[in-house]
DNA sequence: GCGACAG
DNA sequence: ATCTTGTCGC
């Protein structure tokens, strides 16, 4: 498992991180469809934290999109970078992210977030913020509404239902599973919204998460723990060093 | 002004 | 996100 600082120049305060998403926000582009579904490679990333400890760990787990075998996977412990404020979740998640897709062995291809997109109050969630940083094919899957609001999709697996803000479409409400609470899709960066929720249909086959998503949580989540025990203290000041 | 609010 | 036992069910 990597190691990683918080970059320099990292905003300190909801301030700052506001400017930083206003100016990004028109990097994202959005008149690329993204990899064809069940094609290439799909990353999940995900992030766990023991705030207490001050300690985040981040994971990568990239899927061969047709099969869903796990082909590749890595992970980066960091400290925290920024609390957790609605809205600017990607300041607390990014940098131990981007260590763990850094130290993948190959190429992500498409990659999916725990979180929104476009789907958010400023249309620069942490989907897109990761899309913009890395230059990506990125798409964000939520389990909560946020702010945004919907119809219920029908029953049927594969039924979706626009997500709003007001009148503005920002994503989709889409059932994986008949009868279970929809998932909320929005787009990151070079990926259609059809594209997205093709994507997630296709990697959610049996549940209502995308496996992408369930590797990353359970990989991160493993993680968390062996860091805890190796350093019960929390990380060290200096970077782990190698011999 | 107050409450709600991805993870 | 995380705190947390058992329990119902495939």
């Amino acid at each position: 498992m990597t190691t990683v600082r918080v970059p320099a120049g990292w905003p300190a305060t909801e301030e700052e991180a506001r400017a930083v998403q206003d100016e990004l926000r028109a990097k994202v582009v959005r008149d690329e469809p993204g990899p064809p579904p069940g094609t290439g490679r799909v990353t999940g990333v995900d992030v766990a934290y023991d705030d207490e400890r001050d300690v985040v760990v981040a994971a990568a787990v990239v899927l061969d999109a047709a099969s869903l075998d796990v082909v590749a996977e890595a992970t980066a412990v960091g400290r925290i970078s920024f609390p957790y404020v609605p809205g600017l979740l990607a300041f607390r998640e990014i940098p131990t992210v981007l260590a763990a897709l850094d130290a993948l062995p190959g190429e992500p291809g498409l990659v999916v977030c725990d979180g929104y997109g476009l789907a958010h109050p400023r249309r620069f969630g942490l989907a897109s913020h990761l899309g913009v940083l890395t230059g990506l094919p990125t798409i964000g899957v939520a389990k909560n509404p946020f702010t945004f609001t919907y119809a219920d999709p029908a029953d049927e697996r594969g039924s979706a239902a626009p997500l709003l803000a007001g009148d503005e479409e920002v994503g989709r409400a889409l059932r994986t599973r008949a009868g279970v609470k929809p998932v909320f899709v929005s787009v990151g960066h070079r990926v259609s919204l059809d594209n997205a929720c093709a994507h997630t249909l296709a990697l959610a086959p049996e549940f209502r998460l995308p496996e992408s998503t369930r590797r990353a949580d359970a990989l991160c989540r493993r993680a968390l723990r062996e860091a805890l025990q190796e350093a019960p203290q929390g990380l060290s000041q200096e970077p782990a060093t190698r011999h």
